[in-house]
DNA sequence: AACTTTTATGCAATCGTTTTTCGGATCTTC
DNA sequence: GAAGATCCGAAAAACGATTGCATAAAAGTT
C-alpha cells in the first residue's frame, strides 16, 4: 500500500491518512496543523511529525471551500508589462505573499468589455479580493458594484473613480502635473505644450488640472492651441508634434501627460533640428524606465509603482482582516519629479 | 426570501437553488449547465434560464475539488517586470484564457531558494500545471522532479535545463549570438568583446559558444582578454569596459549577452568620446524596449517574448489534455537579429 | 467526596460541485 | 405485445478539509 503510493507518487495523503496513522480524528489532524489552542503540545508534534513523513501537502482547494476563503487575490491591469504595472504588481506580490495570498493577474488590455469579462472569471474563481486599475476608456461601473455587492473587498489604484464608496490608492496627478509644470515655468518657459491624455479617465483629468492651474498661477494666459490630447504613444508624440510646427504653432516647452508620447515628441524634435532642451525643454510622465537612457534623458514625474503596490495591497489586507466595518480609504502617495537634462 | 438574497446582495445561488426551482435535481442542473450528452434540449435551456434568472455563478473551488482540476496553473519567472518576461507572461495567459485556464505569476527574484519555495505554493494551490523559467542560480533539480513525480505537468522555458525529461520551448541561444557575432565580423570587426552572462545558465553558455564558433569559423583566434564575464545590468557594463579601456585593452565592437550591459558599455563609451559605431560597435541581446530609443539605437536579437509565451502554453496544454502520454516536446525558437545604428 | 472547571479530542455536518450507478419512461422492432 | 434500446433524470457518494457541539478525562475547588 506504502508503496504502491510511493511508486506511483500521485497518491496525496490527506489529514485522515495522518488521523489513522496517530489513532485520532481528521478533526484532531486539522486543529494540530493549524495550531488551534485547544490541542496539546505532544499531539501537534506528533501531527506534524508524521505530516512530514507522509509528505503531506494540504489541500488548498479543500480548506477554500469549506472555509470560504482561497487566499487568491486578482489584480486586474490594463497590460502587464506596461508603465508602473510590472512594479505595481510586484509590491502586491511580495506585500500579500507575507500574508500567505497568491496573485492572480488579469489583463484588460485597455479594452472596458474585456475588464467586465475579466471580473468575471475572477468572481467565478471565487478570489478573496480584487484590486483594479481601470482601463482607459471604462466609463460604466456596473461591475465595480456588483463585487461590492457580493461583499468582496475592492481597492482601485492608479486610474481610479471617486465617488465609488470604494478604497483608492493613486499617484496625487494633480500635484506631479503641477510640480511639473512649474519646473518648466521656473526654467523660464512661457509658451509650455500640454499633450493631454484620454479625458475618459480621471488622472489625465487631474493632470489637465495641474498644468491649467500652475499656468494660472504664475499669470500665463491659458492657450487652447497648446492644449492638445495626444494617445500614450511614440508614434502620436511625432505625429502631433510634427503637424503643430508644421501648422508653425510657437512653443518653447512640452508637458506630455506620458513618457511615450514625450520620447516621440524628443525624437521628432531632433529630426527637424530642434535642440533640446535649448529650443524646447521636455516633461514627461511616469518615469518609464527608458526615459533616463535617452539622449537627452528626459525629465518626468516618478510614481514609485512599487509602493503603490505595496499600498494597495496592505489597504486590501486590512480590508479582509476588519471584516464588513473595513474603513473606506484614500491613499494619495506623493510623485517625484526627476529632473534630467531634457529640462536641466 | 428572494428579496433577502437581493437585499444582501451575498446570498450564492448554487445549483441546488436552481435544481429546486425547477423541481429537478443538482445532478440534473450540473449535466446540464456543463452541456453533458444525455439531457435533454428543453430542461438544458429551462436550467440555463433560471440560472440566469437567480444571478448563478458557478463555485470553481467546488468544482476544482470534486474534479481534481482547478483550471489554474503556475508561471514562474525570474522577474514579472524584466527582459522578456512580461511578454511571455501575456503570451501564456492569451493561450491559456482560450481554455478556461487562469495564470498565477510566481517571482523567484533570481533566488533558487525562493524558486522552491515558490514551487511548493504552487504545489499546495493544486495548480493543473507549472510553467517555469530557471532562476539564474539554480543548479539543483529536485523541485522540478518533484513537480513531475507528482504528476503535474511542467514546461521549462527560455533558461532551461536539459536531460531532465520535460518539455522545453526556447531561444536557439547558440544561433541568435552566432548570428550576432557573424555580422560584427561581417562589418569588418575583428576584435570582438563579448561579455559573458552567469555561466551557471545554459542560455549564457549557449550564447558563448555562438560567440566563439562564429569566430573560429571566420578564422579569428579567440582572445581569452576579449571574453569577460559580466552580470546582466547596466552598472556591470559602464564598469568593465572602463576597466579594459584603463587597461588598454583593444577592441573594435561588442556582442554583450544582454541589452543592459550593452546600454551600460554605450554609455561609458559616449562618456569617454568614442563614436559608437565608428570607433566601436555594439550588439546586445534581448530587444529590450529601451534599445530601439537610444541614441545611436543598438542592434540587438529579438526573442519574441510573446510567440514563446504562446507556444509554451500550447505544449502545455497539450500535455493537459493527452495525460499520462503527452509527448516531450523541445522546440527551439528563432531569434531575429535587428539591425541598428549601433552597427549598421 | 462531590462539585465545577478546564483541557483535549471525537462526532458529524458542511462547503458546492461532479460522477457513478441505477431505475423508470418512452420508443423500436419483429 | 414482449424484449430490448434508448433516453432522462434521480439518488447518493464522493472530493478533503473546517468547525460547532458534545464529551471524556484530568485538574482544580470547596
Amino acid at each position: 500500500m506504502q508503496s504502491f503510493a510511493i511508486d506511483m507518487g500521485k497518491y496525496k495523503t490527506t489529514i485522515r491518512d495522518i488521523a489513522k496513522e496517530l489513532n485520532i480524528t481528521a478533526s484532531t489532524v486539522s486543529r494540530a496543523l493549524n495550531k488551534h489552542p485547544g490541542i496539546s503540545e505532544a499531539t501537534r508534534k506528533a501531527v506534524e511529525a508524521t505530516a512530514k513523513r507522509l509528505h503531506y501537502r494540504p489541500n488548498h482547494i479543500a480548506a477554500a471551500l469549506r472555509s470560504g476563503k482561497s487566499y487568491i487575490i486578482g489584480v486586474l491591469v490594463p497590460s502587464a508589462d506596461k508603465s508602473i504595472f510590472p512594479s505595481v504588481i510586484r509590491g502586491i506580490e511580495d506585500e500579500v505573499n507575507k500574508d500567505g495570498y497568491s496573485v492572480i493577474v488579469g489583463q484588460t488590455y485597455e479594452n472596458p468589455d474585456r475588464e467586465v469579462k475579466v471580473i468575471e472569471t475572477l468572481l467565478k474563481t471565487r478570489v478573496d479580493g480584487i484590486v483594479v486599475s481601470l482601463a482607459k476608456g471604462t466609463n460604466a461601473y456596473q461591475h465595480l458594484r456588483r463585487i461590492r455587492a457580493e461583499g468582496i473587498p475592492l481597492v482601485l489604484f492608479d486610474n481610479t473613480v471617486s465617488d465609488l464608496g470604494v478604497s483608492i490608492v493613486k499617484t496625487d496627478d494633480f500635484l506631479g502635473a503641477y510640480t511639473a509644470t512649474e519646473h518648466l515655468i521656473e526654467r523660464g518657459r512661457k509658451k509650455i505644450l500640454h499633450l493631454i491624455g484620454p479625458r475618459t479617465s480621471e488622472i489625465y483629468r487631474e493632470r489637465l488640472r495641474g498644468y491649467t492651474v500652475a499656468l494660472s498661477k504664475h499669470g500665463i494666459e491659458l492657450d487652447p492651441n497648446l492644449m492638445i490630447d495626444c494617445p500614450s504613444d511614440v508614434q502620436a508624440g511625432q505625429d502631433i508634434v510634427r503637424e503643430l510646427l508644421e501648422r508653425g504653432v510657437q512653443f518653447d516647452a512640452i508637458f506630455s501627460t506620458s513618457d511615450y508620447a514625450a520620447l516621440g515628441a524628443l525624437q521628432l524634435l531632433k529630426a527637424v533640428g530642434k535642440r533640446v532642451p535649448e529650443d524646447v525643454a521636455i516633461v514627461g510622465f511616469g518615469n518609464a524606465p527608458f526615459t533616463s537612457y535617452l539622449d537627452p534623458s528626459i525629465t518626468t514625474v516618478d510614481q514609485n509603482g512599487l509602493q503603490m503596490g505595496q499600498c494597495a495591497a496592505r489597504v486590501f489586507l486590512e480590508q479582509i482582516n476588519k471584516g464588513e466595518d473595513y474603513i473606506i480609504r484614500k491613499h494619495i502617495l506623493q510623485p517625484q519629479l526627476i529632473i534630467r537634462s531634457s529640462s536641466p
